[in-house]
Order: structure tokens, then C-alpha cells, then sequence
DNA sequence: ATATTATAGACTCTTAATATCTATAATTCA
DNA sequence: TGAATTATAGATATTAAGAGTCTATAATAT
């Protein structure tokens, strides 16, 4: 079991969108670019993040993307339930009731995983690293996210 | 992302077992034909609990499958990790260093999940089971994990 | 108009999971 | 000893999902 590349993609490029701040949008070429990563498939991922409501895409010279404004809410969890869409890791493949104990457990399990990816804000994230930033201890490639 | 098919069947064989006690070993076909999947299929997830040592088998007539004496402290985490493997749910395949934003956060994520699984043993699970049913609140079919 | 950029669909390639079949080894019992 | 029973191992086939490419189309700025 393994969160896809699509998913990695799409977290570190809404930090990087969030970094760079909702004001210039970027084009997928500089994305694809800045994660070696061909444009044409990072555009599939970028698609899924504009329809998930986070993301704005324009069209045309000075296009590209940024974030929408409510972007400082959004966690880590909703970025991977745009990519990877919501149904839970667990289907008991049993035909008992639907009060399956092995099911239940699993799913308490991964209600607690997704607990901690929900309270990971963009927003959180942007704070944490301008505390980092004023303390001077923001390592040298700053531009990594 | 999802956990595997043979992950259901080692979880519900499991439980199954402890139910049954640790004292007669059940054949594999007796346990194809309680989870209505093929027996030559459920061989190959037993032979996997064997060898991480949870599970103890015999050959010939009055053979078969039962747990070992340290069954009680067996998780579900325990019996994930034999069927799916230890690695974790993420690689970060950008090349930035081993201190990766997204990959730590996703990692602390993983761990709260495995940490109720952890918490979830087979002597635990056993014990809330005798109480329901001393209680009297046991559903109709007992026989079903 | 033309260049630029996003969107959408078809398509291929690769890999992992699922599942089956067969042969072999170990053990019981008559 | 021999026959029946049961687990183990390996080869193989099938399927489904992820990863990735290519091309055509739509939208927009200059």
C-alpha cells in the first residue's frame, strides 16, 4: 500500500504554490520543471487540484496557476482526496453485516491518520516556515518544498 | 491506496483462529470454505503468517493451521506488516534531502495509524469479545469475525 | 493573427495483485 | 510399508491500476 507519485506531486506542488504566494500565477512548464517531471502529467494533477476547488488555472500568455484565496484552510487530507480520491483503505471483502469488526478497526486506524493530515494546513505550514525564516534557521536550498 | 485483498484474509483468518483457540489446527480448506476464497490462494497468506511466526502449521491428516503460544500479544499492525511488507506509505521521489516537509508529515500521519493498530491485539480483541458475550449482547452469528 | 497556456481524450507501458495449477515434501494411520 | 491427508513452492496466467506520452482543442493576452 503506497500513496501514488500523482499524490507527492500534488502535495509539494501546493507548497510550492503557497510559498510563492496566491499573486503570480505559475505555468506548468516552470512546475514540470522545478520537479523533473513532464509538463503533460503534472497538468493531469494540476486538472485535479483546480476541480477540488483549490487551485485556479488561466489560459493564455501570463497564464498558469495559482491558489484560490482560501487556500491557507487547506490541508494536506484535502490534497490527497483530490488526487486520490476519498474511498476509505479498507473494504471487507466478506459478506457479514456491515458491523465487521476487523473493518471497524482499520477504519478507527486510518481516522486517526487522517485527523493528523487535516490539521496540516497550508496556512500552518506557511507560519512555521516564516518562524523558521526569522530565525535564521531556514537552510540554504530555501527553494525545496 | 488500499490495503490488499490478502490483508482482509490474513486479518479475518486471524481473529478467526484466536477464536478458535490455539489447541486444534484447522486445515486450509476448512478456512477456503468459511471465507468463501480458494484454498490454493489462502495457502500462499497462511505460509506468509508462518514465517513471521505467528502462525504454526502441520502437514499430513490432523494437520493444518493454529497460533502460536505468543498469540495473545499479536496486533493488527503485527499481521499487516506480515502480509503487506514494513515499507512505509511514502517516498518522496523528489531529490531534495532526507528532510523532506511532506514526506515527515505524512510520516507522523502513518504513525498515529499504526499506533492503534498496534494497539489492536488478538488477546485484547478476545477478551472484548468474551465480555460482549457474558454480557448477552453476542449478535446471532457468533461464528462470524 | 499569433503565440502562449490550459484541458481533454486516446493510447501505451509497466507493475503489482489476484488467482490457478501442478509437483513435492511431511505426516498420520491402517 | 503404503495410502491418504495436508502444507509448501514454483510456474504461469489474468486483471487492474498507476505512470507516462501524444495530439487535438479551447481560451486568452499582446
Amino acid at each position: 500500500m503506497k500513496y501514488s507519485k500523482a499524490t507527492d506531486y500534488a502535495l509539494h506542488t501546493m507548497l510550492f504554490l503557497s510559498v510563492v504566494g496566491p499573486d503570480k500565477p505559475l505555468g506548468v512548464q516552470l512546475l514540470a520543471d522545478k520537479f523533473q517531471v513532464s509538463p503533460t502529467y503534472l497538468s493531469k494533477i494540476l486538472t485535479k487540484l483546480v476541480k477540488a476547488g483549490m487551485v485556479e488555472s488561466a489560459s493564455g500568455a501570463n497564464g498558469g496557476y495559482r491558489l484560490k484565496r482560501n487556500w491557507e484552510s487547506v490541508s494536506f487530507l484535502d490534497i490527497i482526496h483530490a488526487i486520490e480520491g476519498t474511498a476509505s483503505l479498507f473494504d471487507c471483502s466478506l459478506d457479514h453485516g456491515p458491523e465487521c469488526q476487523v473493518q471497524q478497526i482499520v477504519l478507527e486506524a486510518e481516522a486517526k491518520m487522517e485527523t493528523h493530515l487535516r490539521s496540516q494546513t497550508l496556512g500552518e505550514l506557511a507560519k512555521r516556515s516564516s518562524l523558521l525564516f526569522k530565525g535564521g534557521q531556514m537552510s540554504s536550498d530555501e527553494g525545496t518544498v
